[in-house]
DNA sequence: CTTCAAAATAAGTATAGACATATCTGCTGT
DNA sequence: ACAGCAGATATGTCTATACTTATTTTGAAG
């Protein structure tokens, strides 16, 4: 085991066991050093990757605490549906249900930091997993920050796969809610209507702007899951 | 500006603007030191920044290639409830439902991976906002994982704030789905029955077990947000 | 042509040394 | 008492060097 990890570790188990406690200030670099019996770019090493978990503030000159309250770091991919449908063993179709180049309405352009009334391709999607209904997808796709787009053609375009293999993004928004069914999610993902649906809305900007933004409704019964250090899915 | 991080940027900005394409092999550390007038150190620490990111792939010999898969990191905080509503302006206050010592039941004792029916305490509670109810707990608390949860009291304590405070964890998963409102969710958060709730739960571990396990049901309308990612796609 | 071992390679890790920089502490003079 | 400056100090960052380790390539032996 590589020893800026054991270092890690160490610190790590003494501020699990209260042995240094939320605020307190623990030995400089220098003294831990001392202690591992090792260089100081490797002591540092080891209180970055503790402070990058949330569990250590470090200040220049004011030296390390124990964070007062730490912070957990999900990892949440953004998945290719098809690959996660077929993983699970189902088989996967896909339906475009409508599709039109519309301006903007103001919630959405709020949301993109975009002009209201702005032509964007408006595309409303249903993936399936052995013929039932999996997720609901209604995308709002900007053809000016993902150029190729307009000739992947939107017939029955995969935005989701589309995007995920050719147009990385640097930033990236999430957010969950909960709905109730409306009529048109209803009929969408064939449950009734007034189901609590899980909503999961995300946007992605690059630096020629934002790339998409889309309102994934879930299966009833879907769990959205994110542990720390795993890679899920959603 | 650090440079590792310069060069970090740019290697992003080569990803990003599709100069350098996913599955493609990118120069080796020694080349890009060179290119970048830097230590080899150096560029290593940019490149490891990238791989953690999960926008590049390294493997010793292989060298570095952009990532097939995209991952995006968010981070979460485990708030304390307290603060959340009173940094929004509103009065908190609190209101401990129901709270026993009472053996587990077979689903609670398979998230914890505990035996059924081990006795932990059983914990119900509301947070108010301005006298409105903002979130439900229901909370199974771990008090051999957490010693001096026993002295804290069970009477009226704030166990949100009391592990933020004094239980730090090793370990943390967390999930995301929708339930319709049942009849007590519906009363203890004021709203109809059938109401769809975002419910979280959250679950966390230290070197002596699970600590705590507990469903959040957020008030009507409520949205869980998460910032801030850096990766592929859509 | 196959098998397997040795060589080459790229990343992984650690080190000592140096300098930069933020910020805390204490001193100084008014 | 107080403002402001000077030093001290802990972390931030970079470099050159060395050695380790996983993995691919090569090439020799069967």
């Amino acid at each position: 085991m590589p020893k800026a990890q054991s270092i890690a570790d160490e610190v790590r188990r003494r501020i699990v066991e209260l042995k240094w406690r939320q605020g307190e200030r623990i030995p400089d670099e220098a003294d831990l050093a001392v202690e591992f019996d090792a260089a100081r770019a490797t002591v540092n090493k080891a209180l970055q990757v503790l402070a990058d978990e949330g569990l250590l503030d470090r200040k220049r000159r004011a030296g390390t605490r124990v964070a007062i309250n730490p912070v957990s770091k999900a990892t949440f991919s953004i998945p290719i549906v098809r690959e996660q449908v077929e993983e699970a063993g189902m088989a996967y179709s896909h339906r475009v249900v409508a599709q039109r180049l519309s301006p903007i309405p103001a919630q959405i352009a709020a949301r993109l930091g975009l002009p209201e009334g702005e032509l964007l391709v408006h595309l409303r999607a249903v993936h399936y997993a052995d013929g039932k209904p999996y997720q609901l997808e209604d995308r709002w796709l900007n053809p000016r920050a993902a150029p190729g787009l307009q000739q992947a053609g939107f017939r029955d375009l995969n935005a989701n796969e589309w995007l995920v293999r050719n147009a990385p993004y640097l930033r990236a928004e999430f957010s969950f809610s909960a709905e109730n069914a409306d009529r048109r999610d209803a009929r969408l993902l064939q449950t009734r209507q007034g189901q609590a649906l899980l909503i999961l809305h995300r946007t992605t900007w690059n630096d020629l702007g934002p790339i998409t933004t889309v309102r994934v409704a879930f299966q009833p019964g879907h769990r959205f899951g994110a542990g720390e250090g795993r890679d899920h899915a959603g």
